[in-house]
DNA sequence: AAAACTTGCTAACGAATGTTAGCATACATA
DNA sequence: TATGTATGCTAACATTCGTTAGCAAGTTTT
């Protein structure tokens, strides 16, 4: 017997929402796309959201929430950086594969927040990345990993992570997780043998 | 004594296309914006081009042209696949370098294409993304790289390079070679020393 | 000097945009 | 039974969109 949870007309928006923000784009997109794909009149959305903008912002600032939610995991982890690394690709790459739509929609079209709201996203992303960048530089200044620049790693390593939402199914042979630690191995030993 | 190239209208519109396309997005961008940095009637514009969809093919299809010319320099190089992925590496970050503005316009807006233009762009970029899965394919079944799925490679190791153009100065320290160099070490030898 | 090309303008077009106002119906709660 | 809430409609709004028509002036080529 299973449990179906009822969603409101507000969540089916948003993840209608979601997906043509994702195909078309969020300028792309109008409020009478979305109302057909619903089924609805345009001007009926607005019993439900307050503008179209109010959308993308939920959106991006739910994914945000996520991937800090995500970080507690790795400061539970006290070994090596390279375990560190491990596990915040792993909670990481958890995050974008549990909504790849809404992914796509963080990483392409936050640009279309207005102020204040693109403000506290970028600080929250610059928040993000340093993380990412200290346990690259814990990890030189350890001898762990070699000397190189670590905002330059920061970018190379989170731009094979974040492009996972591209092409992970939820049918494909790999978990999130091994997807992770593929990904963290690939990063730290390379591709050579 | 230097050489003023004199830019044709064409050219001018084109380029200050390229940075608004990047800046707001291609749908974001309206004729009338792009008239606005050029100091003319959004109505002028079409005493230059068709329509604005042209630009943005010009743009996509000139940056596909680059990445496949500048495929020649990989193709001479007959060592490993080591120095294969590095020449390619090169190759292709010289190209992104060289107008980071197109490659961003390149990257994330071609989903504007109408058809048959937007076929025949993913037709290209199959081709291209082949090409790099070929060296991952050589280099396992040579014993040169560790075996694993070279799809996965191929997306991991693009998406690093394609990121590029997010962060590149053309005043930084780092040379597109040098850059390029780098980013193939990290690949090919990992983090871990 | 004539013709062609480049560059720009004003005015306007039909279509699409996000959004509001005002109203109606069904349903759950008090 | 009365009331609030969820859900939807039609009609319309002001604005913006890409684009065309028609014209004019300057510059280059013939």
């Amino acid at each position: 017997m299973e449990t179906v949870v009822k969603k409101t007309r507000k969540q089916q928006i948003e993840e209608k929402a979601t997906k043509l923000f994702r195909q078309k784009g969020y300028a792309a997109t109008s409020m009478r796309d979305l109302a057909q794909v619903l089924g609805i009149e345009a001007a009926s959305l607005y019993s439900h959201i307050k503008s179209k903008e109010e959308i993308l912002q939920k959106i991006c600032f739910r994914m945000a929430d996520e991937f800090f939610a995500g970080w507690k995991e790795v400061e539970e982890e006290h070994g090596s950086q390279s375990a560190k690394m491990e596990k915040a690709a792993i909670a990481y790459i958890k995050v974008i594969t549990k909504d790849t739509d809404a992914s796509a929609v963080f990483f392409n079209e936050w640009r279309h927040l207005s102020e204040p709201h693109l403000s506290k996203f970028l600080k929250m992303k610059d928040d993000y990345e340093g993380r990412f960048i200290k346990i690259f530089k814990d990890g030189m200044d350890a001898g762990e990993f070699h000397k190189a620049d670590e905002k330059f790693m920061m970018l190379t390593i989170l731009s094979s992570l974040n492009w996972t939402y591209n092409w992970y199914k939820p049918t494909g042979s790999l978990s999130p997780e091994e997807i992770g630690k593929k990904l963290a191995n690939l990063i730290l030993n390379g591709l050579k043998r």
